[in-house]
DNA sequence: TAGATTGTTAATCGATTAACAATC
DNA sequence: TAGATTGTTAATCGATTAACAATC
């Protein structure tokens, strides 16, 4: 119910959850909602979701009635950043890339990306989702002049560290790394990898548990 | 250095990343490492390194030399299950799903994607990272015959509800999802959202704090 | 041997869960 | 009012960190 004290880190990691969970409800009309639904729903136990809640929403729940789900969106998408547009540029634009570049959902969660870049001189030049793609020589430039500090890097893991170093020349700050690789980086360079490599583990592991015990009963 | 006792949650989610840092060292030629270096590179804390290589490694390290590098690199892949291939079906062959379809580092993991699934007849019938494209129609009867219980969910977000059901219904157990919606599926079914809009929030946030700081300094 | 480095035991910290009081 | 549901305080659990012993 604060907007004062920092929200728990394993909060926050379960509030993206919470925010697909009640776009949900909210398409279906559903305009309150008790923390013990979502519980169950979302096989969590009851009272986190009640302190999740409650260190998110700004006017709280009410006894017999619960939460509002609007106003609970509202608080998990400024918790989580998403009324705050980011600019980013993307550089490699393979499939991957073009994916990146072609979703939509990105605006949504505050994310522009204005631009993308490849070294292939086939690509360069193109369109992808409306953004253009230019020649990687144009990086610098274009980074330094817009202003921009988060760069995704969609290249293949070859040339990873190599985009990387030029990423951090130019003054990106943040790089969402979706190569599949360990970046060597100075100490205020912040890195986040999307770790496909960790759901993946999680869900096998996980499946194969649960087919070894059904196996036994 | 157990392969008994369960290996802690949070040590899990950092094998991944220990996994891509030895991966490179090991094409350095590097034979051995000290988990103080892999603290130092990975920014973490070097007890905490040292414990969870403890958790996996077989043989352990020794004093003034450190862990084999290859060593580590197999009990890791062992703890993760990537010595074990899971097998899985893909539904949803738009952008998302042709990259997932094309990236070659999934054998690595584990993973083998056997065929992708379309609704649309242009794509149906086609060929993606040598894997084939096949009708929609035909998921149940390939899913059954081929006993797959891993499926990756690449659809659009207005879809994958629809097509998670019928995943399960055709005996799906695992989800990996990537369509930005929650899913609702009966208990004994496991899905792992693929969720990035949690690593950008993570990021975007960071980034955010960080430049803030830096202003007033 | 001395020193680097691992492994272990204990202390601290943060997150989850349980019990219960507050409120509409 | 009674009951559903939130919010809070205390207890438990697990993970991190600190201190130190063991070993090559």
């Amino acid at each position: 119910m604060s907007d004062v004290r920092p929200i728990p880190m394993q909060t926050f990691r379960r509030l993206p959850g919470y925010h697909r969970y009640l776009k949900e409800l909210a398409g279906q009309g559903v305009e309150t909602i008790a923390a013990v639904a979502i519980a169950k729903e979302m096989k969590l136990h009851e009272v986190q979701v009640r302190k999740d809640l409650a260190a998110v929403s700004v006017s709280g729940g009410r006894p017999r009635m619960g939460f509002r789900v609007e106003e609970l969106l509202r608080s998990i998408e400024h918790t989580l950043g998403y009324d705050n547009v980011s600019e980013a540029l993307l550089v490699g634009v393979g499939q991957l890339g073009r994916a990146l570049m072609t979703y939509e959902g990105f605006e949504q969660l505050g994310l522009r990306i204005l631009a993308g870049f490849d070294c292939d001189p086939a690509v360069a030049g193109t369109e992808v989702g409306g953004k253009p793609v230019l020649p990687m020589e144009k990086f610098c430039d274009f980074c330094r002049r817009t202003q921009v500090h988060l760069g995704i890097l969609a290249v293949p893991g070859e040339t990873a560290q190599q985009v990387c170093d030029l990423m951090v020349g130019c003054g990106i700050l943040a790089i969402w790394n979706f190569a599949p690789v360990h970046l060597t980086v100075p100490a205020h360079i912040l890195v986040e990898d999307e770790n496909m490599a960790l759901s993946l583990a999680l869900l096998s592991q996980n499946l194969k548990r649960q087919m070894e015990q059904g196996d036994l009963f």
